[in-house]
DNA sequence: AATGAATGAGTCTTCATTCAT
DNA sequence: GATGAATGAAGACTCATTCAT
């Protein structure tokens, strides 16, 4: 990979190592090959981020940023919950096209290496609550960091929620069954999306065809007819 | 853990690698700490396995045996597309609920590290195929290593793939657009059931329960009435 | 230097050790030149001991062993605190002559690089207690590897004020003013002693007549008369 | 710590120094952290001193100064001994609780680093004279260092034996056995006098007080009575 | 004179793998 | 078969020093 050295050293850094992350994942990303890459010193890397840690998350947080900005818009656009879907929808697997290995490697940093405790969205006071099921539970850094991607990936996430909710409100979808709340349809969708994207890697049909089936089938079904 | 010490070597060493692959992930997991649960010495353990990457892969492999041997029972027997599905369902969340930090693993270990090339899976010769899109594509270690990955995970994918299909053979469940094959839905399908579970650790319905809530919404929809 | 190759493996790492952080102190001591002269493996080195500072520890503690047990022997025999007193300084001096920049060392690193912070022993609980003057105070680990080298020293130092304070209490010594006890004439002597050999590598004189010196300008005064 | 943003640069960074040095000792000190107090860029650092060595030396050198010049002007008094050598006392423990951290540094690194080469201050030429025991010896850059600090410590230590010597000339104080010079038995105060500030952080008494009594159990002995 | 971005040599530490017993 | 002592390649991170502006 070739890095345009006109740029400043903090945007060479990022873009090697967005390509090296992607490449290897978190664990055997080295910092060698990310200077190597983006043509620098050691210490240059840690003049600008903390460490190997804050890069990846400046990284992936960096990305996310305008992802985010755009789902917003069509949150708060007036069309009705059927097409925000679909916008959605079409904005999520464009940016999941582009961005899939290093997403794939956000989503395993966020779920990975947690043993016996995780964190739970807690949607009355908009923070995540640390549950700890059995063991000594995570030290304050490892529990920083998971809840650091676990809001970064929340903050797209909950956009679709509250998409879905919307239209049950205005009650053109189905309420969960109990009044549960829209959460576990809304995981299945997100998640099937994202792991659709990771599974094939071909980009025959344009995203907003895509799109527009997801949405269909998610809204109408698979049957052919109902029951 | 304990480990029952009547066993043989092989499966103590196994059951220990189970233990600490789920809670760490395999680049966090140590053989340090694999020998010390297993309660045997550091060469016995590459007696039985060529290396850290055989032994994982024994470990998932011999825990996916029985998994798509009831997913095949459910495919081979006479009932509806329609039920098939759900009690696919049902065997896939209770796999994932009982296997989940472990397939988080084998999820990311298939899909991780590849960049510029990948697997297709050739329905026709059965084989995964490998495409190099660019770069210099994997050495023949990798390729091999993410090649079992995969057939690992498409073992069972693939079923849901035939209970898919026999349903839109049958008449039941609509066709892809332009016939394209099920593979599609029954990978948003597939990995939206896997991230549900990666993602919320909560198990507060029984996966008889949600599988038939997502099934329902799955064939049915999510939106109230049909266009 | 040349260490004898059929000595085992962890021993030969304490002999280097022991004469690279001679040389250097333990700042500038580095793994690398201990395992040259060691002549092993650097994962050898930590498959004995937990790291730097342990294995610093761990030989300091190891040489400090036989000179206490030698001075508990002298505190405990039946001779005049008069004796006892020459006696313990003569074995301070031969100690010290032998091991004088180790201990210059590890003087320093129990004294050193504290903040705000330090440690007093209480001789009622006979524990270090530790008083924060102001600042945040050690980490706990800090804290730990200065209290054990404040408890290295300590074990040779309370051995003195043991026999100073017999001579107090059988009142051939004279007793502090405002009977403070002997802590301040202790400190005195011993750090005179330590700071002498210190100071002045030279050897012209036999410790057993330096400490015979020592003892009887200590015990008697500098002044030709007495007031 | 706040610095007086009116003050020259040099000076801001020398009292930053002396903070940082204090608290850190030398090799753990960093200039990041000096220049962070000085509030000053770390080329200026380099503006004023050719590196760290030298503003530690430097720094310590002008602290000495107006030490020495109160300690010459104690020995250069018409005073009789005692009252001299108490007065010296009282100077050096008002000296060194103000530096304890600062001095213990300086100490340190003047004894430090020496195996196998001392050097010997010749009373005769006022030189250090450099003796190697065996090894290679320093190289010339070690061995100004060590000089140069063996020199500060030494313009304070030298004014101690002429007071004493001064005694012993009077016929006051006991000359050494077999007319040796007062060399050994300076040390052996000097030192404990450190030592003893050095080990406990205690400031209970004035320093009065303590010079007192310290001057008053040299000169007369911690033994009841005279043998 | 003042600055601070850039550097890379230097260090501790980890851990999969080997092999002699 | 079973073992575990020994290994060294690899990797994150530090920090004194330089030098162009």
């Amino acid at each position: 990979m070739e890095i345009d050295k006109s740029l400043p050293k903090s945007e060479r850094i990022l873009l090697a190592a967005a390509d090296v992350f992607s490449r290897k994942g978190y664990m055997q990303a080295t910092l060698d090959e990310i200077i190597e890459i983006a043509d620098t010193g050691k210490g240059t890397v840690y003049n600008y981020f903390k460490n190997k840690d804050n890069l990846f998350y400046t990284l992936v947080s960096k990305i996310n940023e305008p992802f985010v900005t755009a789902l917003l818009k069509i949150e708060a656009n007036e069309e009705s919950p059927f097409l925000k879907l679909e916008l959605y929808l079409k904005e999520m697997l464009d940016f999941l096209r582009t961005n899939d290995t290093l997403w794939q490697v956000l989503f395993y940093e966020m779920m990975g290496a947690n043993r016996g405790w995780y964190f739970i969205h807690d949607y009355a006071t908009k923070e995540n609550r640390l549950v700890v099921k059995w063991g000594a539970g995570p030290t304050q850094e490892e529990a920083e960091r998971v809840s650091r991607y676990s809001e970064l990936i929340g903050s797209s996430f909950r956009i679709l929620e509250n998409i879905m909710q919307e239209g049950v409100d205005t009650g053109v979808f189905k309420p969960s069954p109990e009044n549960k709340g829209v959460h576990y349809a809304a995981r299945h969708l997100y998640g099937g999306v994202a792991m659709a994207v990771f599974f094939g890697n071909d980009r025959e049909e344009s995203s907003a065809t895509v799109a527009k089936i997801i949405a269909d089938r998610f809204l109408f079904g698979f049957a052919k007819s109902a029951k």
